[in-house]
DNA sequence: AGCACGCCGACT
DNA sequence: GTCGGCGTGCTC
């Protein structure tokens, strides 16, 4: 009899099983095959095949191993290359094998359908660099020889980034290589894909969320089997996508976190370019104008002469001048009429708009209030599903959970005093929009949140409309701080950032220099002084100060000193336990054991591993789940994958509670 | 993760 | 009686 060990789409015992391999199919590793699971029929991928009985490492009865059903298409199957790179991340993550494998393959289709790609014009000639960027290119082209080498390419923003990509991808389309182009969001790939397809004259493939499941199965198929080069534009997923013919990975915004994924399994898109890169033996660029601060840290410690800089924008433009607004002045005289904007800043607005400019508005924070409460007995709106307020929207006349379904009328009377006065405490786009409105009555003041543009098609839509002038002040969330190039625009206000410091993780200061020093980065693109407008509470704190100077080297060496005091890293490696259940009860008492369990075992055999915890998460319940964290550092990686994997094989948990390993993890919830 | 089984209280 | 909620055990 053959066996053979499957991969399976189930966690039960790790996803990995032991199925009857009969002759008749001609099986083989990398087929996708159906096999019998208890009553019900699931997906699996085989990955070792013609075992005997005593080759399966498992301890399981002979009688109780089944066999294959079927083939679940025979005509696509995975390479030992991605199988390799599967089984990488599964172990790397501590993530079932077979659950990752059917998490990122789009399903599996019977008949096929018509696959379109954008055809790349390539009518223009590609523009002519600066010198900064002719001599980055050079260099980078002459180290590009078909094995792995990792690139930082650190741009200030506007700095022309884009034209560097092109030239390499122009370079790798002549030797008749596909390129993966990764970004962080949707959001930037209409930009791309009409830049890209203006230059380059090949098939141009964008992968997102805005694909449909057959396209994407399409396009596994296509790429797999595709001779000639073709660039694709995709998302954290594409990153998965076979590509026959791969020379090259760009990840565009490295620093960025939508490479994490947060749910199913947590990886990172940029960790795995760099791991794929180095299994294909091809090279990879990081691009940012404001690098992850152990990103920085690996080149200049480690690959110092793959590191290169751009300090300067292109099109004659300068950095835009940094005004901090300090909220605190002033407490004598505030006009409600225009809160929470201040005289001078809805001049700085009149004066753009004076010179038929435009302007964005950024504040990270949706709706009109973020949450209300009694004037008299202080009395708070909680959601009754999740440990969170619900925040107020004006137009709908709701309040709202951001993290259930939960919605009620606005309150119009206390329910605990019966007073009838009720603040509304904080703001967001909605109400700096509306205020807006009211001032600027003749000016079209646009929104671009989740909120409003809920459709990829709206967001084009919404975008196109400011880069054409329809929408004169833009008020929007991080969806507007990312990589994109308004022409018009040489005036940015900034609001609410003084609550992301304030943020109890050690990455708190990184993610507000980003975010601050890529917001400002869309003002005065094209050659124009530009400013841009910080609100804040605390101006004095040094982070707003670096973005002030334009100072990525200050913050840095700042930062670097606060992570290796505190032993984050880059100076070590960080993983979180999430233990989840509807019950309070349960999960507390799984993670005092657990607990114990896991600082038993560390003083034991791993040493160096810190654990911190159990503690409630950052918010304790969710859709009525609670969740309870564990924050497991240690300095030796392998002694904190090591305790992970003992305490996923050897610790049984009482109750029935949801355990999940956050490795790498960007925010600590 | 499903799915079944079996135990219990509530409802006509 | 029997419907359904949920605790528990099992699946190569």
């Amino acid at each position: 009899m053959k066996y053979c060990r499957v991969a399976v789409n189930s966690p039960f015992n790790d996803s990995l099983l032991n199925y009857i391999q009969e002759d008749k199919w001609g099986f083989a590793e990398g087929d996708l095959v159906s096999v019998p699971l208890g009553r019900r029929t699931i997906e699996g991928c085989l990955l070792k095949t013609n075992l005997s009985f005593l080759q399966l490492d498992d301890s399981i009865s002979e009688e109780k191993i089944k066999p294959i059903e079927a083939f679940l298409t025979r005509e696509f199957k995975l390479s030992s290359e991605e199988i390799l790179f599967y089984q990488w991340i599964a172990s790397y993550y501590h993530y079932p094998l077979g659950k990752l494998i059917f998490d990122c393959l789009p399903r599996i289709l019977k008949k096929p359908h018509k696959l379109s790609a954008v055809k790349g014009m390539g009518a223009c000639p590609l523009p002519t660099m600066t010198s900064g960027q002719t001599a980055i290119w050079l260099k980078i082209r002459k180290e590009i020889d078909g094995t792995f080498k990792k690139f930082l390419l650190h741009g200030v923003t506007g700095s022309g980034k884009t034209i560097i990509y092109l030239n390499l991808i122009q370079e790798m389309l002549l030797q008749n290589k596909s390129v993966l182009f990764l970004l962080p969001e949707i959001n930037l790939t209409p930009q791309f894909i009409q830049t890209f397809s203006e230059y380059l004259k090949v098939d141009i493939y964008p992968y997102n969320s805005s694909i449909s499941n057959s396209k994407k199965y399409e396009m596994w198929k296509t790429l797999k089997n595709k001779n000639e080069p073709s660039v694709i534009i995709g998302v954290r997923s594409s990153i998965f996508l076979p590509i026959n013919n791969l020379g090259l990975i760009i990840v565009d915004e490295e620093h960025d976190h939508s490479f994490k994924q947060e749910d199913r399994c947590p990886y990172n898109a940029r960790d795995l370019a760099i791991k794929k890169a180095s299994l294909l033996s091809v090279p990879v660029i990081l691009g940012s104008a404001t690098p992850s601060v152990e990103t920085y840290y690996h080149f200049k410690t480690k690959a110092d002469e793959n590191y290169f800089s751009l300090k300067e924008r292109v099109n004659q433009s300068k950095l835009p001048f940094i005004e901090l607004v300090d909220l605190r002045k002033n407490k004598s005289y505030e006009n409600p009429e225009i809160w929470p904007f201040k005289e001078h800043s809805i001049k700085k607005i009149q004066e753009a708009l004076a010179k038929n400019e435009q302007v964005v508005v950024f504040v990270n924070r949706l709706g009109y209030a973020n949450y209300l409460q009694c004037s008299a007995c202080g009395y708070q709106f909680y959601c009754p599903n999740c440990t969170i307020n619900l925040k107020y929207f004006h137009k709908k006349n709701e309040i709202q959970c951001q993290y259930c379904e939960y919605t009620d009328k606005k309150p119009e009377i206390c329910p605990q005093c019966s007073n009838l006065n009720i603040l509304q405490i904080g703001f967001g786009t909605e109400k700096l929009q509306q205020v807006l409105k009211k001032v600027f009555p003749s000016k079209t003041i646009g929104r671009f949140d989740r909120d409003d543009v809920t459709t990829f098609k709206k967001l084009e839509q919404r975008l196109d409309d400011f880069h054409q002038g329809k929408i004169d002040v833009l008020v929007g969330t991080q969806m507007l701080s990312k990589g994109h190039n308004f022409k018009n625009v040489n005036l940015v206000l900034i609001f609410g950032v003084d609550l992301q410091l304030n943020f109890p993780d050690f990455r708190s200061n990184e993610r507000a220099y980003q975010l601050l020093t890529q917001i400002s980065g869309r003002s005065g693109r094209f050659g124009k002084d530009s400013e841009v407008l910080i609100h804040t509470l605390a101006p004095e704190n040094r982070v707003y100060q670096y973005v002030k100077d334009h100072d990525f080297n200050l913050f840095y060496d700042d930062e670097i000193k606060l992570r290796k005091m505190s032993k984050s890293p880059p100076y070590s490696k960080i993983a979180i336990i999430y233990v989840t259940s509807q019950k309070q009860k349960d999960v507390i008492e799984e993670a005092e054991l657990m607990g114990d369990f896991l600082k038993n075992l560390a003083e034991k055999f791993f040493n160096d591993v810190v654990i911190l915890g159990p503690r409630t998460a950052l918010i304790e319940k969710k859709v009525n789940k609670y969740t309870w964290v564990f924050m497991l550092r240690g300095e030796n990686i392998n002694n904190l994958h090591n305790l992970l994997s003992t305490m996923k094989k050897k610790y049984i948990p009482t109750k029935r509670v949801g355990i999940k390993i956050d490795v790498d993890p960007y925010q600590i919830q």
